[in-house]
This record gives structure tokens, C-alpha cells and sequence, in this order.
DNA sequence: AAGCTGTTCAACCGCATTCAT
DNA sequence: GATGAATGCGGTTGAACAGCT
């Protein structure tokens, strides 16, 4: 026997976090590193659980995320790739760099459903309504490859191809809470579906776009107003925080993708 | 200006999976 | 192999905000 729980429920404080939570909690990791989450709110000071400190550095504080609404091209991307794969939030959110599974989800959920119900869409399944109405009326199998959607000419090769392997257990019309879970797709390697977009990431990514945050070269490029762009947020949220206290030349490549010294927040002082 | 309603999104909860003992 | 902690994930909630009457 062993181990304490992971949070005691007393004395542990929930709701939203205050800047000074935030500085302790980013002045941590930026010192130490993102391990033993269980440990982070004890030796960084907070009266939260480690779950929390988790979550609230992926989704919110992590430096190389992406600010802002989702583009017209990411959203079609996450349509795409909600149609193969479900609700798997996650693995959607890996293929769009800077962007978090819970930005993704209530974007989902407050854009992209009404939108393609708008149109005639049904979210779930990414058939026509009305051709839905049809199938189940006369239990037919609704055609493969006929996604209304205007995907990109790369994207709909790709359909193609996924179309053949998750033809056998499709993805899509299944509650996350069960297929996700029963299936070994932890890793992409055992997943012949997530094997599939891996490999198509050059069909997947429309080439237009351009990622900062990926840590592809970043600082190769020198393209200081676009690393601005993405992390302007950062900058000055950090610089309310009083940006020595955070040490940010510690970033690096290895632990968060770019290097943010590249605009000058490490040299603050 | 005030109240109501709808929308957004950060955060929580509970379950599943992975990992350590 | 069994047990339990740590972590990850998706669903849901509720406070804050915006728009409308």
C-alpha cells in the first residue's frame, strides 16, 4: 500500500485561477520542468491538485499555444479529422499545432456543430440531414467518400484512404467514453488509423499555414513579427507577472518548441 | 438603464489507461 | 498478477460576457 491519493479533497481550492496562482505555477515549471504533477502545487506553493495545475498549464499557460479564434483552414481540418475520427479530441488537437483538445472541443461545440447543422449537416455522422432521414428509413448504408463538405483537394486523397481503414470500425457515431477507450490507439504506431494521418501530414497540413509554435526552425527563420503574433499574449501577460521573476531564457527547444529569447523575453533585464 | 436570454470558454468531474510497487 | 497511484481524456458545468428587448 502505498501511495496518497492524488488530491484530498481538503483544503484544496477550485474555480478559476488567479494571476498570482499563474505566476507561481509558471515560475515553477519554467525552473523545474513538467514532472510529478502530483508534487507541482506543493513545491510551487498552490492550494490546488496536481490535476488542476495540469490542466491549467496545457490549456492556458503553456507559451506555445496559439491565441484566438481558430482559421477558416484549421476548422476545416478539424471537420476532416472529427469525421474519422470521432470525438477523439486529443488526437485532433495533436495535428493542429498550438492548439489545445479542450479549445478544440468547445469550438466544436459552439461554432463548428451549429454551423454544420446550418448547413444541413449532421455533426455526428458528417452526412446530409436529410439523406440521414432517408438511411434511416430504409436502412440503408449511407455511400462512403461523399462528405458534402468542400474539403481541400489534398484532404479528400486522403479520405480516400482513411475511408478504407475505418470502414471496418468507423469512428464516427461512437461515444468517445467507449470506442476511444476499448481500442489501443494510445499510440499512433499501433493505430493503423492514426498510423494513416501521421504519415499523410503532408496532405493533412494545408502548406499555406504557418506554425511558429511548431519548433520547426524558429529560430532558423528570424521571422520575428510571426513568433510576435503568437506569443504577444504571452509577452504581456508575463510582463504583468514581471518577466525576470520567470527566468524565460530557460526555454528551449527540448521542453516547449521554440525559443522564446528569439523576441526578446528572456532579455528583459 | 435594467432585466432577460443566449453564448462562450475555463475549469471541474469521473472514468479509463498507464505505470509503479 | 494484483493493487493502487498518476496521468490523460472527454463530457459537463457554471461564471462571465454580449446582445436583445
Amino acid at each position: 500500500m502505498g501511495r496518497q491519493p492524488c488530491c484530498d479533497k481538503l483544503g484544496v481550492k477550485k474555480g478559476p485561477w488567479t494571476a498570482e496562482e499563474d505566476k507561481k505555477l509558471v515560475n515553477f515549471i519554467l525552473n523545474n520542468g513538467q514532472c510529478c504533477w502530483r508534487a507541482v502545487p506543493k513545491l510551487a506553493g498552490l492550494l490546488r491538485c496536481g490535476k488542476s495545475c495540469r490542466l491549467r498549464w496545457t490549456n492556458y499557460l503553456r507559451p506555445d499555444l496559439k491565441r484566438g479564434l481558430l482559421t477558416e483552414a484549421e476548422e476545416q481540418l478539424v471537420i476532416d479529422l472529427h469525421a474519422h475520427l470521432g470525438n477523439r479530441w486529443s488526437k485532433i488537437a495533436a495535428r493542429l499545432p498550438g492548439r489545445t483538445d479542450n479549445e478544440i472541443k468547445n469550438h466544436w461545440n459552439t461554432h463548428i456543430k451549429k454551423k454544420l447543422t446550418k448547413m444541413g449537416i449532421d455533426p455526428v455522422t458528417h452526412e446530409p440531414l436529410n439523406k440521414q432521414q432517408e438511411v434511416t428509413l430504409t436502412g440503408d448504408q449511407p455511400e462512403s467518400g461523399e462528405n458534402p463538405l468542400q474539403l481541400p483537394e489534398t484532404n479528400r486523397v486522403m479520405d480516400a484512404s482513411l475511408e478504407e481503414i475505418s470502414s471496418s470500425s468507423p469512428p464516427e457515431n461512437c461515444t468517445s467514453s467507449d470506442e476511444s477507450r476499448s481500442t489501443p490507439d494510445n499510440n499512433p504506431d499501433d493505430d493503423p488509423l492514426m498510423s494513416l494521418i501521421w504519415d499523410n501530414e503532408t496532405l493533412l497540413v494545408d502548406p499555406s499555414w504557418d506554425f511558429p509554435a511548431v519548433g520547426k526552425n524558429s529560430n532558423d527563420t528570424g521571422d520575428q513579427s510571426l513568433l510576435e503574433e503568437n506569443y504577444g499574449w504571452l509577452l504581456f501577460d508575463y510582463q504583468d507577472f514581471g518577466v525576470e521573476e520567470f527566468g524565460l531564457g530557460c526555454f528551449n527547444d527540448k521542453d516547449l518548441g521554440t525559443d522564446l529569447t528569439t523576441f526578446g523575453i528572456g532579455d528583459e533585464r
